[in-house]
DNA sequence: CTTGGCTTCTGAATCAATTCAGAACTAGGA
DNA sequence: TCCTAGTTCTGAATTGATTCAGAAGCCAAG
């Protein structure tokens, strides 16, 4: 048995298409009593509704904005910065009933088509690498979207934290203490060019971040001890033993990010060392995990921050043409002093 | 400036548009050269790639699911039940790569219109109330959907709790210690007809669950105190109050929810009684407050409900025809037995 | 009696793709 | 040389609605 459709209504009551789409549609525009007859019969054969698809393609609006996560669609649910952030975005998207479509693809190549399949008029892009494919799918929709945290595209809004800056709290907050002995560790690749910082990832933005704080301070970048660590606790754990075999030893360590640092904490104790009494470490981002360990830390408004894109997205980017007034908003961030800084061991 | 088309794109190079299409979508179908050529004149006139609307309009399919949540959207990131349930779908969601429609609706009579317009191969039903008019849209829509939750409708797969045995759980565990003497608080209408416990809600169930229990202990339903409380936690602890009211006193007070619960411990201590040495309080859902209120309660399998849920409507559901072998799974549950409850206070 | 203004309804064009049967051409084997 | 098979491309139909200009009918005012 065939689809029953419009056409077939229409048959069916002996009125034109377009009598069926009002009686749908636009209730005001033919008489109550024809309305009527025709939503019963609509009924009567099982009618769905009008087609969204259908009305959308003629429409040219869904409603609807697709978020792009990573590879793991569960990862929305799992991960407490994720959560927040998607939180802020809710409530924001639901202010003007939009829809939020969380997309989900097999592998990181099919991120293109799913970006090319989705019925969407925008879409929001959390945290992707700055060579991922999606980024380029999503330059092709020629839809309005916004970036969140990373990475900076120049001409497409976007709202994260100023992590240079940030950087630099974090880092002078260990100099005012009193140290002159840092380590640094971050997961970027080994000949990071920080003269680039602004075109490069966050972990670019973080270490340009720690040298204007150690140049404000009278020190050279080239006196720190900049060692890469692979993205993980245990990454940092290793990369931390590396700058604790140093001679002299440093004082402070400067992890880029929390799962770093916490390694970094581990390999102090390995090492029969305790925090912060003979070493002080620093993390950055305050995930929960941080607060356990008493880390020292940057904190970012995570629902602040969804809402933000939300509004940047929703109120701004849908009306104008895609990359018009591009925005670049940053994010107050906030210093979050626990029990694992403190004064050097010599004072 | 028209916008550019698969029709755009064929006149410009010469071929028709069904070459266009395949270009794009069946790589297979042409000389690599053309379509390599037909590429890049998209490219050059800023094609979007096929629109996804009209693509799906023409396939059928549009690889996503709808979610009905309540009216706030973000209540999807807010309440750690909906987020672990949303957890254990996306799992399922993402293997078939599958994007989720988290739908927003801005009151709760939109809700049909929001299910009208959703372009999905699906939905899920998120605890919605009996008589919420999305239900109604949904049965009209007659695309696949599964309830999870509440409330059971015939017909219509469901994958919930086996509340009426949860309840029986919980109840013949106070009275394995010895209580007599109980008090109910549910939230359900008054003269609520435990004899329909089937097609009604869960607060129905649970009731009968508890008077399960209370006959197989050889006791009788009339002697148990019942009593409505509004679901909230003043509601609860209005309830309670009345009960605690009564000569002789309850020695056990069993809520049909957490919140209900955890007004009665409120309302135990106004009275200066204590928790358990007076009264044991019992809750259901073990929502996080009630771990730490202490209370004994009745734990869901949060996000293997949602993988359930997943796995009922990707894999069987979109395939049949929607309500063709109408499936109820029931989750198994279990009790959490807190500080709440202990034997009663003659022993 | 005509004109103007309503309300109610219709026909045809449009939205942007996909799909299917088949045409044109090339190449290879008998 | 003819027949078959394969590749590459096309035309027309199809998907299910919305939209717009306008037609028909009716009533009241001039």
């Amino acid at each position: 048995m065939a689809r029953v459709t419009l056409k077939t209504i229409a048959e069916a009551v002996g009125v034109s298409r377009t009598t069926v789409s009002n009686a749908f549609s636009r209730p005001d525009q033919l008489a109550p009593e024809l309305r009527q007859r025709i939503l019963d019969v609509a009924e009567e054969l099982g009618y769905s509704g009008p087609d969204p698809a259908a009305r959308t393609l003629r429409r040219g609006r869904s409603g609807v904005v697709g978020v792009l996560l990573t590879e793991e669609l569960s990862y929305a649910f799992t991960d407490p910065y994720a959560v927040a952030f998607l939180r802020g975005l809710a409530e924001i998207a639901e202010i003007s009933s939009t829809s939020l479509l969380l997309m989900a693809w097999p592998d990181h190549d099919s991120a293109e088509a799913a970006v090319r399949e989705a019925i969407v008029d925008g879409f929001i892009a959390f945290c992707l690498d700055k060579d991922h494919p999606a980024l380029e799918a999503l330059r092709q929709r020629r839809l309005p979207y916004v970036i969140a945290g990373e990475p900076y595209l120049d001409g497409v809004p976007f709202v994260g934290v100023d992590d240079r800056a940030a950087a630099h709290t974090v880092a002078s907050y260990l100099l005012r203490l009193g140290h002159r002995r840092l380590g640094v560790l971050h997961p970027g690749p080994a000949g990071i060019d920080l003269a680039d910082a602004g075109s490069f990832g966050a972990v670019a933005a973080r270490l340009a971040g720690f040298r204007d704080a150690v140049e404000e301070a009278g020190l050279s970048w080239d006196d720190v001890a900049v060692q890469h660590a692979i993205h993980s606790r245990e990454g940092g754990r290793a990369g931390a033993a590396r700058l604790l075999d140093l001679h002299p030893r440093p004082t402070a360590i400067i992890a880029t990010t929390d799962l770093i640092a916490l390694g970094a904490l581990a390999a102090v104790h390995d090492r029969g060392l305790t925090v912060p009494d003979n070493v002080s470490v620093t993390g950055f981002d305050d995930i929960p995990a941080a607060g356990e360990a008493g880390l020292t830390t940057i904190r970012q408004p995570k629902s602040e921050k969804g809402r933000t894109v939300g509004r940047l997205l929703l109120d701004d980017g849908l009306d104008d043409a895609p990359g018009g007034g591009a925005r670049r908003i940053l994010m107050a961030y906030e210093l979050i002093t626990r029990s694992s800084t403190s004064l050097p061991p010599e004072f």
